[in-house]
DNA sequence: TTGTAAGCGTTATCAG
DNA sequence: CTGATAACGCTTACAA
């Protein structure tokens, strides 16, 4: 049905050979490159890229893999990475995992089937076997969002540690001195680096840490929404709460709403991503913003990098800073 | 680099053809059947997407087509599209035209030269030719969210008209006579459809029609904000304001709140799409959901359909019924 | 059940 | 500058 280099051949009387130089940017005859254009598009000719990739080896075409298409963190990051990617020619091809290992596999394995020229992927965690598989398949892999141990990859990720810590310095520096977090699942890494600046910041001031207020999440609504409520039970709450992420801060939000606290009277509050979110709840929330934007620029930049064949060798791990957006939910205590 | 058919030819002592006929399903001799397994462990075959979409003229994967991936209204739709299609073997390539009609053009373009078997998309409108010529090379296409005229094939749509209908007589029914409309862009299919459903509720309440109530946005959170202040500063401002898309509720919702009004006591509101922030913002805001996962799935099952083969000819509208979500950002008028 | 061989639409080598 | 031809990895008659 669709015309090949062959019908493109026979129409203008060259042989395929011919065609196929001029459409990869060869030197032809002016009086055949007219020839050939015309029979292009009348013919409406389009090079067949499976043939093409079978061929030469490259696709032109990068995979992106994320934990989910319904978290605008994720998708934010994705758009810039293709602003980039398509730029220099290259185009993407998207996949959502649903934070489940087993997805993640086939839909790494379907990438490498589709024969990308590399990866830009939010690993889930937990296993890193089939990422290694890729690699030894030449494939390069930035990692984003995440790091991973036992695998040698570029990664692009957020200072969390630092994000953290300004966050609840924050409250320490307004007078709170309890004060609890909603963590993310144990054993993930964004989890693991914002309780590090969490305790580190702690540290600094010379705050004692009380087990209670530590209290670990499932980066879901439902969890933000349970967990806010269990702090604010507590004998003794805290006087101020840093949910560190987008979901949970939503689910703390309306856990918020639908008890009735009054913000910051009651509780204060410092979420996670989305600015937006941020303007729209009242009053305005305190965040930490993450940013998207560079993620996605590094990410692409650093895959072109590999893939312009400029292995240079080592993998780098780059951190790039978060900004602190201080607004009304955050109250100053008097001391005594 | 990677394991052909033919290493796994060598690697049994078996020939191509068999290795072929095993992986497609054929029968093989036991014995031969667990060599074939051990090779393709050992050997981590994987099968050349790439060569066999070049022989078999089938990739069994579809293309995503949609305005932007920030929007979490598509990328809801994508996510049920995806978890159906997943089911019967099919992939999905996911493209993001950032509401341009160029780049839309273009990643359509680059679908079909990725051979993917059929398409999902949302039409941008304007143009609708790069759409007739991909028909032409006999690829499938469903269109959502938006219908297109001039072309023939199957949608999946909310019932805008409905929609519309059913909001504007929620404030109706609670009293009010003076009810805003913050629309879409002029000409954009969704954008008609719900101001139809404006007009239509109207008239069969026997309420006039104030041209200056009706308010044409741009489907973005500024929109939303500018044209909430100027209806609100209107000399007779409406009592109640209908705002059809989620960017422009957003913005609603932001004016809303820098500007100190008071919901519902100083003007009522009702939104389009996105439960969560429904309960994100006080008073909880009424708003307007479509289907999202009724339309992916529909989607993905017309398509589905076309791609077995039960070409049933007409190509068919399904108009999905959308919900009602009744909260306390309307407020009941007493008449006089 | 298994093997041989042609061909899918390109690119790339090499001769003319 | 142009053309004949082999090869990419796979599927699929057809023959054994």
């Amino acid at each position: 049905m669709a015309a090949t280099i062959k019908d493109v051949a026979k129409h203008t009387g060259l042989s395929i050979a011919t065609i196929s130089k001029y459409i990869n940017g060869g030197n032809v005859l002016d009086k055949n490159k007219k020839k050939i254009e015309d029979a292009i598009k009348t013919l409406d000719f389009r090079v067949n890229e499976l043939a093409r990739g079978l061929k030469t080896n490259r696709t032109m075409t990068v995979g992106v893999l994320i934990l989910s298409l319904e978290n605008i963190f994720f998708t934010s990051i994705i758009s810039s990475v293709e602003n980039v990617l398509l730029q220099y020619g290259y185009s993407t091809i998207i996949c959502d995992c649903r934070s489940d290992l087993e997805i993640e596999k086939a839909k790494l394995d379907f990438l490498v089937s589709k024969k990308v020229d590399g990866i830009i992927m939010v690993p889930h965690g937990g296993d890193v076997v089939h990422i290694k598989k890729a690699l030894d398949k030449n494939i390069p892999i930035v990692l984003i969002d995440r790091m991973l141990k036992n695998i040698e990859c570029d990664v692009v990720i957020s200072d969390n540690i630092n994000a953290a810590y300004d966050a609840v310095e924050q409250f320490i520096i307004r007078g709170h001195r309890r004060i609890g977090i909603i963590a993310g699942p144990k054993k993930i890494y964004t989890t693991e680096e914002r309780l590090k600046g969490y305790v580190r910041v702690h540290e600094d001031y010379a705050i004692g840490l009380d087990g209670n207020l530590i209290r670990y999440g499932n980066y879901d609504v439902e969890s933000g929404y349970r967990i806010l409520g269990e702090l604010m039970e507590m004998d003794n709450p805290p006087t101020g709460i840093f949910v560190t992420n987008y979901e949970m801060t939503l689910g703390a939000i309306m856990a918020v709403n639908d008890k009735n606290i009054i913000i910051p009277d009651e509780v204060s509050l410092i979420g996670f991503d989305n600015i937006q979110m941020a303007r729209v709840v009242k009053p305005p929330l305190s965040i930490v913003e993450q940013p998207v934007k560079g993620i996605g620029e590094t990410a692409a930049n650093v895959l072109l990098k590999r893939l312009s064949g400029e292995n240079g060798g080592i993998p780098s791990i780059y951190r790039l800073k978060t900004e602190m957006l201080i607004k009304d939910s955050v109250k100053t205590i008097i001391n005594q």
